[in-house]
DNA sequence: CGCTTACTTGACATTCTTCAACCGCAGTGG
DNA sequence: CCACTGCGGTTGAAGAATGTCAAGTAAGCG
């Protein structure tokens, strides 16, 4: 995300198709105070939904998210082209995984939320092939490698649910190829919705009513590979109908029922294994 | 792919926005034949150019392909909801993942090329939520759990190939992401065609000229999110101004140059690991 | 040869984008 | 305390890319 290096502003530039986000003005990486709690513990929700942990699972995971960064948004956290050292994990705010093109045009890849974690494989490294940047404010942990493959190690319970988390993300992935392949604009913003109430609800951020979505409409344009204007329109078309209410970056489900027919949202394919299969080693 | 079960075909359905693939008139799921050699050093060869492999790990790979059965275009080879419990590889010919909408949409996710293999994770078994299927007549082996697993276990080399293969895999999930999001119908077409040349030329199925591309325009739409009346009259403009030829179901390229730029392709995602990195253990 | 499937093409419709303003709010500096 | 500035959001008008509908042609197969 953000200022793409070297594509000077030239005066406000509103929406663009795809459009990189707009550079941030001048700020340090890590100023901007974050309202409260730590969310050192996201981590361990997260994975926690995944897969079974024990307390001492629990305890690591906070310890090694103990340290963590606040971040602007529009922050850059991984280069393209650099080889990460450490995992990244999101406690608080929005990352994302984003591709830049020449032209301007951007597309984000994958969101990143409390509890999100960017794990690059240690083993096979290689250099990122797009960016990992802040979507909002953020605060923002890093695990070195090597203390990251000692909890591997230490923690089989903790290496099989980063493995369960991993398959969750290709599924969603997945499903972000259909969006943007074969849904209409009010489709691909139904079902984002849908996709963010289960996934922030996973970490208890998301409440009956809807949740915190620290995203200018910029961000969700370059989410569903739509403009920032058509985006406007499609928010106020279904602001209109009672499906939603989104102001103040905060997101209201009206009427999810809805919502989810509008998406033709199945959350099965964000859930660890749909019918409760048994676990044994393998693959 | 094909053959929505429960979807009546009405009469000539010719190109729909993100058709379902027409069904597979009566045509029985493995009849027609393959012209010629057999193919079944296509993994070797895949998971050869990842990761050095020895004789013992070729002699083993070649082994578990040696029986393989021929399907026709269109064929599903996994259902959606169905749990796998085999690795799959295709030997000659295309597949596919793919999803389908209620409306008859589809999307594909993903191709499978000759060497390219679909190893679910046996570990954390989860129901499809997308299908697999031929897009052409194919030569398919299938690794029986155990077996594939056995494979894991003495061959270290081709656990560590099969893992390079799938972060490449999600590369390339990720380009698509980029192409159907933020590119062209023409810029998609000349990546998809860049794409292929590179996944096939490491498999020894791409020329200098070009490849066989054993695709319909139906297929090629529902791979890059257009229409087929419109992936032909992209074809079409990009047959009048020099880039490819396709006909007869081969691709020539006629000026690589101007395609991969038209393209903006950049093969580095294709790689194992673009600098030669030290291999060391880890993740 | 008759059938089916794939490919082509033309005319027209729709979705979404582009361009260009303008508004409002929050932060900033005088 | 207030004007200034910049970003995010909102809106209108016009345009471009792509989709839809409808036919017709070509090519492979039994």
């Amino acid at each position: 995300m953000a200022s793409l290096p070297g594509l000077p502003r030239l005066g406000p530039v509103p929406h663009r198709r795809g459009a990189v986000m707009d550079a941030f003005a001048g700020d340090p990486p890590f100023q901007r105070p974050i309202p409260d709690a730590d969310g050192a513990d996201m981590l361990a929700r997260k994975l926690g939904s995944l897969h079974e942990l024990d307390t001492a699972d629990r305890a690591a995971l906070d310890r090694v998210c103990a340290r963590a960064r606040r971040y602007a948004g529009q922050a850059d956290l991984l280069q393209q082209g650099e080889v990460a050292d450490a995992a990244i994990v999101v406690l608080r705010g929005f990352a994302c995984r984003a591709r830049h093109r020449p032209n301007g045009a951007c597309q984000i890849l994958a969101y990143l939320v409390p509890g999100d974690i960017c794990d690059p494989d240690f083993t096979y490294p290689r250099p990122m092939d797009h960016v990992l940047a802040t979507l909002s404010a953020a605060l923002v942990a890093r695990i070195p490698r090597e203390v990251f493959l000692g909890l591997l190690d230490r923690h089989p319970n903790i290496a099989r649910a980063l493995r369960i988390a991993r398959i969750v993300d290709e599924a969603v992935a997945r499903e972000w190829l259909v969006s943007v392949g074969r849904r209409s604009a009010r489709e691909r913003l139904a079902h984002l919705f849908c996709e963010l109430s289960v996934r922030l609800g996973a970490v208890g951020l998301a409440g009956g009513d809807g949740y915190d979505l620290p995203l200018t409409q910029v961000a969700l344009s370059d989410t569903t590979a739509l403009t920032s204007v058509h985006v406007n329109r499609t928010l106020r078309e279904m602001r209109r109908d009672g499906l939603i209410e989104l102001k103040g970056r905060r997101l209201v489900i009206l009427d999810a029922e809805r919502l989810r027919a509008v998406a033709e949202f199945d959350p099965a394919y964000l859930q660890p294994a749909v019918p409760p299969v048994a676990r044994e080693e393998g693959s």
